[in-house]
DNA sequence: AAGTGGTCTAGACCACGTT
DNA sequence: ACGTGGTCTAGACCACTTT
């Protein structure tokens, strides 16, 4: 006997606050990406299943559909039939602009790749890199200060220097970031970052141009990139690639471009 | 009398052949898409009513209402109560990398804005323009070339040289490009295009120095783009941004970030 | 006041992929 | 074969916005 339809709200009482603003897929969208991006449910994790989150959040398996649904798209999850639903392992930035795994990019290259580390210290921030930064008010003072060198082929690729928040990965103290850089282990370590970029082009003075082994005044492409994850930073990071053999390519749509 | 569920396809006869593989939303989110991006709907294009495009599908309203919210988040309609359902304006480069509209983002900056077109020519496309344009096979042989230098505060700020497809744009043969440069002119004229970026670093040479009134050999930031618009190539532009002054700023995250 | 999109549900069938 | 997500519907109430 189908109940002559009562309404969205017939299980809900009205809240006493006048709180109640949003809709319910966008609650349960919220709540469900919190513990995701929160780490909660790290990169991996089975999710139960429709059915039984449907029950668990009090909605309709339609209402519980369209937020799993849209949370896939959105790349944060993967669906597969029969074999449920599991939180996605976080894309390469987006594949919109492949300047975080630089290992990845030198071995699409059919390069050989290395990276050496030349400095690792933990250190107060300086004012112009907290400026950058803006560290939260229990963030530590010292963050752990890295330089290397991305190879590729034997000859200098990249200049990295690095400033990671102890805060927000506690293993890096611990952490040697012998063969596999730092990008890459933080990739592993913080998923889920959001970055801010800023690209400028600079003539190489005198240690650029020695570390790099090029001219000085070459030019080259600088890119600084401030990460955070659930607002707080996480990494800063100074990349400089020499002269004008790098490029970087970006593609943009105006749709997003899911099909 | 609630007819007690008599399956999805009651209304529909199973296809004679099986080409039907995509769901119904997919089907008519593809076809609502290519009249948007085709310019069959412009941007401000009134569409029927949920309820009436439902009706035109012969879908139920919530499956209208599923393709129209999704094609409401990737930016491409707007929907409003009462006022229904119009094709957005376009975003300007999905607001991720604003290099599109250079006028746009020196009035930003608080200055003035100029831009003063060099030289304009229709001519042939050179091997390696050929290359980067990738003309299809219906496309002319001659493009409409032109270069042009954008101004902030007096000061040049952007160099441009441009190509554009004149069967991709037909009126820009007779367009002045006096006050309003050659970049929005076709952002109007040519909405929804994807574009594809390649940024590098290079040492100005003498002409570029002289133009951009720098030193010569000093590092400039350069962007081409070539952009298409429903697998066309619309335009290839070269902008050339002085020294050390301008930087790109692109921001990314992992989920799109709608919320 | 009226009209339009926004949301929600219960139930049903379908299809894919593992078993 | 079975289980899980994928899709679809008819009907209903809600809420915003313009008239």
């Amino acid at each position: 006997m189908p109940l002559p339809a009562q309404g969205r709200n017939s299980r809900r009482p009205a809240l006493t606050s006048p709180t109640r603003r949003q809709s319910q897929h966008a609650r349960i969208r919220a709540i469900v990406k919190d513990r995701i991006l929160s780490g909660a449910w790290p990169p991996g994790f089975q999710l139960p299943f429709e059915t039984d989150l449907a029950a668990d959040f009090g909605v309709s398996r339609m209402t519980m559909n369209k937020v799993l649904t849209e949370l896939s798209r959105a790349g944060l999850l993967v669906r597969r039939r029969k074999l449920g639903t599991v939180v996605a392992a976080p894309r390469v930035q987006a594949a919109v602009m492949e300047i975080t795994d630089i290992e990845a990019e030198v071995r699409g290259l059919g390069l050989p790749y290395d990276f050496s580390l030349l400095t690792r210290a933990l250190r107060p921030l300086t004012p112009e890199e907290a400026a950058a930064a803006r560290p939260g008010p229990d963030d530590p003072a010292d963050a752990l200060a890295l330089i290397g060198l991305h190879w590729a082929a034997g000859a200098p690729f990249c200049l990295e220097q690095r400033l990671i928040n102890p805060a927000a990965a506690p293993l890096a103290l611990t952490q040697t970031f012998g063969p596999e850089n730092p990008g890459a282990w933080l990739l592993r370590e913080v998923p889920w970052t959001t970055a801010l970029h800023r690209i400028r082009a600079i003539n190489a003075g005198a240690d650029l141009a020695r570390l790099l082994q090029i001219a000085p005044g070459e030019a080259c492409l600088e890119i600084r990139r401030r990460t955070e994850s659930s607002g707080r930073w996480v990494t800063l990071v100074h990349q400089t690639y020499p002269g004008t053999q790098h490029q970087l390519v970006a593609r943009f749509s105006p749709t997003g471009d899911h099909a």
